[in-house]
DNA sequence: GCCCAGGTGGGTA
DNA sequence: TACCCACATGGG
């Protein structure tokens, strides 16, 4: 049974880093974490496209723009109107408790964490994504993908359902090190969209027994 | 047409 | 605690 640092090193070495989180500021990154709930990524992108045309892209001006327009951005990337609620609400519990997003993660991982997750509409996926991504702080962020590869690789226990347990089996075996889990994540997502969703039985898919990705990695 | 996407919150039992 | 459902657009 390969390790978890065996899969990680099979995916690193057949995709490639992926440089995750995209995004040029740390706002871009908290704002596209909250607007990836639920939608594929390429919709993310229209609606911050669309916030930036309009000089949006950033917490302290959503803070203070209408919410209409805010939600006519947003609508790309689906569940518009919620996601405008959340991160208007998000962006002014910023500003008006701690003055910028930089300053939250002076709090360190485990207050900044129970900050986020107070705010409505971040629940542990989206703040950790903010901690890792954006905070630099070294937490793995678990997803439906990385629960299944977990149970599916023996990693985690089949009735395994809190997000906490998860990440805290998961980190156990893995560098504390925001790039490394950083990339894990994102290598996980990636290797789940293009092969393992649209062909559920590939021949490379380490989720499935015959995986040859793991088995060219000479796992 | 149908299913899903880089989830979360609220309601119900 | 443990499920169920709404949220909503766009691509395969």
């Amino acid at each position: 049974m390969p390790s978890i640092l065996d899969i990680y090193d099979a995916l690193l070495n057949y995709w490639g880093p992926q440089n995750w989180w995209p995004g040029e500021t740390t706002d871009e990154i908290c704002i596209g974490a909250i607007l990836t709930q639920n939608t594929n990524w390429s919709n993310v992108e229209k609606a911050l496209m669309n916030l930036k045309r309009k000089e949006l892209l950033s917490i302290s001006s959503i803070a203070s723009a209408p919410k209409e327009i805010i939600e006519e951005c947003l609508k790309p990337a689906g569940t518009y109107r919620r996601k405008a609620l959340y991160l208007m609400d998000f962006s002014k519990q910023v500003i008006s408790r701690l003055g910028c997003i930089e300053k939250l993660f002076t709090l360190g991982p485990n207050k900044a964490r129970k900050w986020l997750l107070k705010q409505k509409g971040i629940g542990p996926e989206t703040a950790d994504s903010i901690l890792c991504y954006g905070g630099n702080f070294p937490l793995l962020v678990i997803d439906a993908y990385t629960l299944r590869l977990g149970k599916r690789m023996g990693w985690l226990s089949p009735e395994i359902n809190s997000y906490d347990k998860a990440q805290e089996e998961l980190q156990l075996y893995l560098p504390k090190d925001p790039k490394v889990l950083g990339e894990f994540h994102a290598l996980i997502v990636k290797h789940s969209k293009e092969i393992c969703r649209k062909k559920p039985r590939c021949s490379m898919c380490f989720m499935m027994p015959c995986c040859s990705a793991v088995k060219d990695a000479q796992i």
